[in-house]
DNA sequence: TATGCCAAGTGAAACGTTACACTACAGAGC
DNA sequence: GCTCTGTAGTGTAACGTTTCACTTGGCATA
């Protein structure tokens, strides 16, 4: 492999001359860069960012944690970190924890020895990896917010108030929830915004917290055969609210004829199961980038206090919420 | 940070021994061992990868190349490659040319100038990018043979051939096929497999070769809803199985009430929608991993001839099939 | 006693790049 | 003719690691 020294000698010309106009430095005369410029593409050459990384302390490298790939918020958010920061010149190393803490500790560990110049990160919980320790580059949080941190997610509650005026738009008042996990913030904020959007006008007959990955638990599937119990099952997101509406239709319930069903993250599913969802959209392509922006500009050195980036969420109405029958 | 050297002059000793011992290299007393390890501990010292690398001329990082990780196939692929490559030590770089030829040769040149020791690569059609004519490191693909190259992949071939038979047993023999891309050899692979196996029994009605994403064209769309012409709709993956199940639904067809429809892959999401889709599974945490062993094996100069590894699937019988309606 | 060998450790060079201080020369201004 | 300034370019020293050839002393063997 071409190094600077090699287009140097083949030019006649010093290591310095030829780095300078690699770089795009001035100090060259644009004859001189014609010539310097020609040998490298002769010789193929690609400048070693090792070398560079070792002169300069950066190595033009991202690292991006995330709890779970299978998940299906991380693969968008994760094309659009990699898209975004490819654009920018950065490589993207990816750390998938698998949703284990050590996982995520190990990662750190990794990412640190080869000095990424920063980190976007899912936090897995509330636990910092203890080889995060005296990691001393910037490090951007996704969806989950933490003191000193820069932060970059979406307005979960915002999303919850939306999903109540439409309840009330369409007509039904006895709500059942699956929530999300419990203790998980993002999870809280969307419940939270709806039930404190209209707690005079929407009653919630049950509540059930569910993991993420959409595995119910008997006490789930009771509440929701219940007939009358509820007319409009809110879930925590769209895995959720598809297995929940699996699981009605093996008992014989269809939706949204006999019970209505609402999603939360508008994954790229939603649109082709039957019914089709009705859910809240969040903006991750632009999430993603967004936490690409924001390390940046932490990168560039123009630091300010932790900042908090907030994207509105919309509701998008499909055909698994139509007005509850009367009974 | 710390390095090499703040440690030996903590401890009183050469660079060189300090290397010897963070590397578990033989040469030192054990009690030296212990008082430099000790050192080491103290100052939080993390070997410097890029250093390590320019004098190596190894990285012990590797590329990951993907066409789109919101096709589920990847993300659970690139799951099993981070994990299986991060407990052998090396990183994985990230690049999802977002099935952009441009995005491929982008990313390659990304991974070029950041000397990975090994790319595995998910090609997008049967062009190469110009950027990989002088790229020396091991290269291992997955899914998509070609000459003079390690591949890693599933018996597609053996997916057809269970498919077809699956659709003799339950009685189809007017068949409708929305096989994958053309010129892509996973998509053919399938094909072949499921027209050449039973070429007397199976009727192919029609065929259509639509994107692995899902989106109909209209020929798509006509043939389906073409009354009567096919009993079975076999698809190139998961993706276009569920987009035609829509498709019909949409249109008045009841899967696999009026047509039966059949998926390959096995996604998660397979066994979510409505109807659940019969399918071919494929091992593919399986299939990463291994392509890193391969790579490792690559890497590590045991060099034979390019390599072929076969995974056998496995079909998946759900609700999407159902003998044809007599008439 | 001389010889060889081994364990324990050292010093210096190199990997490819960039940063810094420097030189050489031409032209402008007085 | 002299200094000043700017352009075009050079040489060298790092960055943190590994590798190679080397030294030193002790101990076993002939």
């Amino acid at each position: 492999m071409a190094t600077l020294r090699d287009i140097a000698h083949a030019v006649g010309v010093s290591v310095t001359t030829v780095s300078n106009v690699v770089n795009g430095r001035p100090n060259a005369s644009p004859e001189l860069r014609a010539r310097v410029l020609a040998a490298a593409e002769e010789l193929g050459y690609r400048p070693n960012r090792a070398a560079r990384a070792m002169r300069t302390g950066r190595t033009s490298t991202l690292g991006l944690v995330l709890p779970d790939l299978t998940n299906p918020f991380f693969p968008e958010l994760a094309q659009a970190v990699e898209n975004t920061a490819r654009s920018a010149g950065l490589l993207v190393c990816l750390i998938d924890s698998q949703s284990r803490p050590e996982g995520e500790a190990d990662g750190f560990a990794l990412l640190m020895q080869h000095r990424v110049d920063g980190v976007i990160w899912c936090p897995l919980g509330a636990t910092t990896p203890p080889t995060l320790k005296d990691f001393d580059k910037p490090i951007v949080l996704i969806d989950r917010p933490r003191a000193g941190y820069d932060v970059v997610q979406s307005d979960y509650a915002m999303g919850g108030r939306l999903l109540a005026a439409h309840a009330l738009a369409t007509g039904h008042t006895r709500i059942g929830l699956l929530s999300g996990p419990h203790g998980v913030e993002s999870a809280r904020q969307r419940r939270d915004g709806f039930v404190g959007a209209h707690p005079d006008s929407l009653e919630i007959a049950w509540e059930i917290n569910v993991d993420f990955d959409g595995t119910l638990p008997p006490e789930a599937v009771t509440a929701l055969t219940r007939r009358r119990s509820a007319t409009l099952v809110v879930c925590g997101n769209d895995l959720i609210a598809i297995s929940a509406i699996r699981c009605l239709a093996e008992r014989g319930l269809r939706v949204p004829h006999d019970v209505s069903v609402t999603g939360f993250d508008n994954i790229r599913w939603t649109d082709l199961v039957t019914p089709r969802l009705t859910t809240i959209a969040q903006p991750i392509g632009a999430i993603g980038a967004k936490a690409v922006e924001v390390m940046l500009e932490r990168m560039s050195g123009t630091a300010h206090v932790s900042r908090r980036t907030i994207f509105d969420v919309a509701l998008v109405t499909r055909d698994s919420v139509r007005p509850p029958r009367r009974g």
